[in-house]
DNA sequence: TCAAAAGTGTTCTTATTACACCCATGG
DNA sequence: CCATGGGTGTAATAAGAACACTTTTGA
């Protein structure tokens, strides 16, 4: 433990998974790369973390410089940090995804911003760096969290249909839910507050909107209540074992 | 992005919260620290990331070192990084997780061994740097993990026990299960092999040995299978929403 | 013969699934 | 009056929870 000078000349990144969803499809932001490595490839955005930066600090400027939010709900997942991974040197990431309200995103007039563009999702492919390994673990991360906590929210306006909850969910899950028993599910909960308003303008009956009570989750929470919108585990290999 | 120089002064380091299963009681490995920062404070294993090893070697040459073990379950939870967390610079930390047998371990003949020992992870407090909130981190991963995944099985002997394998989930999971439906819900899944032999020697009725069948897990797994261990979902707060 | 842990089924309750028709609006 | 999505209930099935006694061994 006697030269630990040579283990300072590393340096590390953020990468935010900015996921947004949009005519019913879940999208993630991406920077079209100006310069090299990996010239005119979409990227996640991130940066270095500056040496008197938090972590957390450093994924909310990056987020923030990009779209002016603030305030947004943003999770670590994991840090990606294989030796070859940064053509400049060893540079490890730690990945972070957050969950915007497209409504509210504002294209900064900030030159980063300027190649800035949502993708969907699903089609998203061809990054610049790691960056394909890393939006899919941030996916399967999204995945897993929208079915144990109410985060699905942070997607969607203050004022939301229950249909336009349930293509949320469905874009995030990748499967269809049936219309019925995911209204029973998600208004057992009593996590929605029904606000007697409208839809209004729309070719069809218009539907009720809803929005989702924070304070009541919050009181759930502290007396022990679990978010939950588990589907069907399937069973297979039913033979019986000896 | 000019004087990227500025960047390559920061340092990682890997820290491993090592658990063993012994006296049906869960276990951290940790390590008396014999030089400041800390010293004389327990702290997890762990040591800087070499500038050309991955970030997963690390953590498995920090548990190798320090136990003899290879092929042990491993799994990264989170980097913690806030600037002030490390006394000399800029440093980060992955936390990573293992699961060894406890019979297994050796305790070897390396300096750095000498002053490792199991700790009852319920007794575990006041550990140098931050290395409580890691602890508590990767005890929470592992709690979850135990429920969605055939890891328990990591801690325990090739051959054991339902009563064993029944006091490994207490541990983990800090409640009583029921034995009857214990045992009917592990069983059902057919990933036990019953070896149709009996434990020697004990004071009372002896109790059969069983084996975990990994091959028939993986297969499973294949067909779209998924391990699942829940317990009951609290349901809070029935009044009616209006 | 006692202490200690092994082993075993049933009933009740709750949650999940599958499923089809009428309603309200704008064009 | 048509197209579009909104809104609703029930029956069947599956999973989870609660619960007590007999068995086998070593001391």
């Amino acid at each position: 433990m006697t030269d630990l000078g040579n283990f300072f000349k590393s340096a590390f990144t953020v990468d935010n998974v900015i996921f947004g969803f949009d005519e019913g499809d879940l999208k993630v932001l991406l920077i079209k790369r100006g310069e090299e490595p990996y010239k005119d490839k979409w990227a996640l955005p991130g940066y270095f973390v500056y040496s008197e930066e938090d972590l957390d600090t450093a994924a909310k400027r990056v987020l923030n410089e990009l779209t002016g939010l603030n305030n947004v709900y943003l999770e670590q997942v994991r840090t990606f940090g294989t030796v070859g991974r940064h053509p400049l040197g060893r540079v490890i990431t730690i990945a972070y995804y957050s969950l915007v309200k497209i409504s509210d995103y504002m294209l900064q007039p900030a030159s980063i911003a300027r190649k800035a563009k949502w993708h969907s999702v699903a089609k998203a492919r061809d990054l610049a760096f790691d960056h394909n390994e890393i939006l899919d673990a941030c996916f399967q991360r999204l995945k897993r969290r929208v079915r144990s906590r109410p985060v699905g929210f942070e997607l969607l306006p203050p004022k939301f249909t229950l249909t336009e909850l349930q293509h949320l969910y469905e874009a995030i899950l990748e499967t269809e839910l049936d219309k019925r028993n995911f209204r029973k599910k998600i208004l057992s909960m009593n996590l929605l507050v029904n606000l007697k308003e409208m839809q209004e303008g729309v070719a069809h009956r218009p539907a009720r909107l809803y929005k989702f009570d924070r304070k009541k989750y919050e009181e759930f929470l502290a007396e022990g209540y679990i978010f939950d919108l588990s589907e069907s585990k399937k069973k297979v290999g039913k033979q019986i074992s000896d």
